[in-house]
DNA sequence: CTGCTTGACGCAAAGCGTTGCAACACCATT
DNA sequence: AATGGTGTTGCAACGCTTTGCGTCAAGCAG
């Protein structure tokens, strides 16, 4: 997961704020995880990470933060097709929708922004009258160095 | 979700039995019902469902039969966008994939098959040398009804 | 049809995410 | 800087899914 280069560090904070939401000490550190993520993350992954700043974080909080990143659009849930077991994996949301590629053999998961993928959405919003707000395409299969 | 006309009934017992899996009484309660859904079914519906068929059955086996026809890539398994609550829902796996709309306002699920999603997954297998064996494509937002 | 092997079932317990509630801390106001 | 109202936290309890294990039955061999 490349981080847009057009990151500003605390945008995710700066975001809540503007809406109005109070920043708490768990909060930053939580933000500032999924900010500097280089890859997904799953709700584990995310306390130990935070364990290490504050070991008092109770996962609690990982779950209740997460929930409102997604409510307010400024983290996606992830599932992967489940290939890497049941939990789910978080990321920016970010500017342009990309797909998700996961290898079933070794675990890979690889990024993809597709002129087609965008144009799909446009048309289903236009055949089906349905207005996105969002959207998810993953794939599972096998990648370049694990087919044969 | 509506069921292929080309359905036979008893397919995917069959399917099973041809590659060696041992059936039993509370498979083929399970695989009925998923046979004949009308709409997608989570882990609880299939288990009301089965248990008034046989009330001794067990939440485990259905957990454990829908593991077994996911591995063997007879059913899917959807979250749809967890806009209907955390848990998945099951259909059988398609001839042609399709996608899933999800309303956020009232729930309403809508497939929809489209060219451009194929096309989609063959620039993927081009242009990454990916091998697609699942492809997943879920959408949210409000539909024709639901929106001003 | 009978017996045997092996996989499947049910039960109990563990795992993981969610919810209710009382204490706390953020931050707007003074 | 001190105060107060209100949203947030941690804890405990809950619910849904998975896993371990002993018993049972599907279905093949005889
Ligand atoms: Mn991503
Ligand atoms: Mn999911
Ligand atoms: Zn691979
Ligand atoms: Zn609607």
């Amino acid at each position: 997961m490349p981080l847009p280069e057009t990151e500003v560090p605390g945008a995710l904070q700066t975001a809540l704020v503007s809406r109005g939401i109070r920043m708490t000490r768990q909060r930053r550190i939580i933000l500032e995880i999924i900010e500097t993520a280089t890859q997904h993350l799953d709700a584990a992954q995310i306390l130990r990470k935070a364990a290490r700043v504050d070991p008092n974080i109770n996962r609690v909080t990982i779950y209740r933060t997460l929930g409102l990143l997604k409510r307010h659009g400024l983290v996606d849930e992830l599932d992967l097709l489940h290939v890497k077991g049941e939990g789910h994996f978080y990321e920016r949301r970010p500017q342009r929708d990309h797909m998700h590629m996961t290898c079933l053999r070794c675990g890979k998961v690889q990024e993809f922004e597709s002129d087609l993928f965008d144009r799909v959405k446009g048309q289903v919003e236009r055949d089906c009258h349905f207005h996105i707000l969002l959207a998810r395409f993953e794939i599972g299969g096998y990648c370049a160095s694990c087919r044969k």
